[in-house]
DNA sequence: TTAACATAGTTGCATCTGCAACTAATTTCA
DNA sequence: TGAAATTAGTTGCAGATGCAACTATGTTAA
């Protein structure tokens, strides 16, 4: 997956970019004294849009397995980003609700996430970002009906 | 980071698109009985291309920290895939050399790693791929100039 | 010459990751 | 009703990752 070569391929740009951006995003928080890892922040951010979501459905919404997502809730639960309440009606069940450090910490990122988000950008027109979403949501797609072949 | 937000921005995108290749391309090695993870993969490529490189190097052109390519290769090394030489000129460094049975493993990957960059870009026109790889280099060029102004 | 610095690689520690196997709770169906 | 299947979440295990601190070696400069 070398750039350099298969030059007609851009499966290896776009895991080196994602690398790339998940380094400088990283840094970013860091720089800003923002203690969230990358994947902890999306998930603040998947709970900002709706809270008291359940585990099961974080673990899909953000692709992880649902053992990863178990892991992450937990190291963001010692950190007080957030906090769980099991479900009387079903007791498997665990809501997970942002706590008000894990609001307010939400809050605080958001002028870097705009403010990375444009950077990135800069020098990119609007109709290269539309065929470049494009062309992931195709590599989405070709994934997706593989997989469903494979696993019917 | 939601897709469905921040219409504008690609960002969110690369990072999904790269996960789902990820899994994929995994998923699909094992299927195959290619024990290696994407990662391994990768620098057999790598080796391939130039054998005998040397863990900096090595570390270097696949974006990951010395520690990391350390504990990659020592895996690599227990499975029999590479094997280390030290330079007798600089007792510090160590050559790393692909064994008989990495170069084997490299070539019976070929025809699946072809395949599954065929089967990602189905529907994607040539144009597209180029206005796609010209975004991604554009970020990267993005990424690496703040980076440089950060850490001057 | 030798003390200061630089470099290559490793290790401790912590996080994120997935798979397989597990527990506990709920639902299905015979 | 009660056994079988399903579901939500957890745990053991192993790999990948980075940072900071470390060892060992090599280079530089006073």
């Amino acid at each position: 997956m070398d750039p350099s070569r298969n030059e007609h391929s851009i499966i290896p740009w776009i895991g080196k970019t994602a690398k790339f951006i998940g380094y400088y995003f990283s840094d970013a928080l860091k720089e800003q004294g923002i203690d969230l890892s990358k994947e902890q922040f999306l998930l603040l951010k998947y709970l900002h849009d709706k809270d008291g979501r359940i585990q099961n459905e974080l673990a899909f919404i953000t692709d992880r397995s649902k053992t990863s997502l178990t892991r992450l809730i937990q190291n963001m639960e010692k950190k007080g980003l957030v906090h769980r309440v099991v479900c009387p009606e079903d007791m498997r069940i665990r809501y997970v609700y942002l706590t008000e450090i894990g609001k307010e910490t939400w809050k605080r990122s958001q002028p870097l996430v705009q403010e990375i988000i444009r950077e990135l950008q800069v020098g990119i027109s609007e109709e290269e970002l539309q065929h470049t979403i494009r062309v992931m949501e195709r590599i989405q797609q070709n994934i997706h009906k593989k997989t469903k072949i494979i696993t019917s």
